[in-house]
DNA sequence: GTCTATACCCAGATAGAC
DNA sequence: GTCTATCTGGGTATAGAC
């Protein structure tokens, strides 16, 4: 490296694995994953370097080289999620109506009903969790709830409901409500119930909506 | 003390204050009182016995003699809520219309909408915090829920609203998702204007169950 | 770049004087 | 009953050999 101002450079968020194709994912992105999984199973509190590097298949130490503190693992946490919220409406606006879209994000809380069962919802519990904390954390993770209202408000909106923010949020808050209960009682089939009520009053939204323009 | 198998037994759960009735509470309620109030800001991961023990003006070493254990404390903790929900739905029911009755549930949050913004619904919160516990503490919260479930349900009943069981599970959602959203914005607003649309879904539910008996 | 060993701190819990 | 001092374990973070 001829253009040198740090001598160890951190690899600094590679889009994907740097080797073969078959070759498992690096190690910061296998360090990411791993805390991704246990701040979902033990919590923020619970989620310690031990813990993160035993899963990742790397040294303690070695975790420092990827990321300077803790924190900044969290960080990185955080921004796998925003990364897989981005994939996942980027997916749904591929579908042909804003009914659609809406009913295929809150389905994809009812396939994963086991997970949020066992552990809640990932991004509802880890918006939880940051909050308690005291650092510049502490907002960082209501960004990936913002990102889901707001896309579900722009939905409501092409379909011509009144109140629309206002709407997103009821909407929103139901499903994190039902993943919180779901998790309470470890009980599956609270979510994948309640995700059918909420379905229906999409319809019923879509319905109102185009019966009055 | 003649009867006696144990050389010096904790007082146990006292009713209340056992000195004169201007003196403060005793420590053992002090530090439940404490870890209830630091379980809530901090979540349970928090709760150290430190901070606990600090608040409460006791010495750090004299917590166990009131609690063998923090696990203790924390079900203490546990069990003190469960005495405000009885409390709360205790007042409730000596409301005289089932609509009434669950309208004050609501509003009850939506009166406490500054403290949920700041730290979020105590009892969801210790649910969340607690389910993601090793221990035999993991269980212990969701009952809490349960019994606000339970009585929001035997109110759906009286009101004759079909699938009353559902439709309590689905309350609750709406207002643990909205409590969730509110921590996570710290925004005491969304809770107020969410718990305002929830009382209109207790009006339209009791409505509709009068039209059609 | 990688990994071992370890410093350092703060947690829960205990001993024992008073 | 009360409180101080302390033990022990596990957490973050660092030093430094390779």
């Amino acid at each position: 490296m001829s253009d040198s101002e740090e001598a160890a450079q951190p690899p600094a968020a590679r889009p994907t694995g740097p080797r073969s194709t078959t070759a498992r994912p690096g190690k910061r992105e296998r360090l990411i994953r791993s805390a991704t999984e246990i701040a979902h199973s033990h919590g923020v509190q619970g989620t310690t370097l031990a813990l993160v590097a035993k899963a990742a298949d790397v040294p303690l130490g070695n975790v420092y080289y990827y990321f300077k503190t803790r924190d900044d693992l969290l960080r990185a946490v955080v921004d796998e999620h925003a990364r897989r919220v981005d994939d996942l409406l980027a997916s749904l606006d591929r579908r042909s109506t804003p009914r659609s879209r809406l009913k295929g994000l809150a389905r994809n809380w009812a396939e994963a009903a086991d997970l949020v069962a066992a552990h809640g919802c990932p991004i509802g519990g880890l918006s939880a969790d940051l909050g308690k904390l005291d650092g510049g954390l502490r907002a960082c993770a209501a960004r990936l709830l913002r990102t889901l209202i707001d896309w579900a408000a722009g939905q409501l909106t092409e379909l011509g409901v009144p109140d629309a923010p206002a709407e997103a949020v009821s909407l929103l808050a139901r499903v994190q409500g039902a993943a919180l209960l779901t998790n309470a009682f470890d009980d599956p089939k609270l979510l994948t119930e309640e995700i059918t009520r909420i379905e229906r009053a999409i319809d019923q939204l879509a319905d109102a909506a185009q019966a009055a323009p």
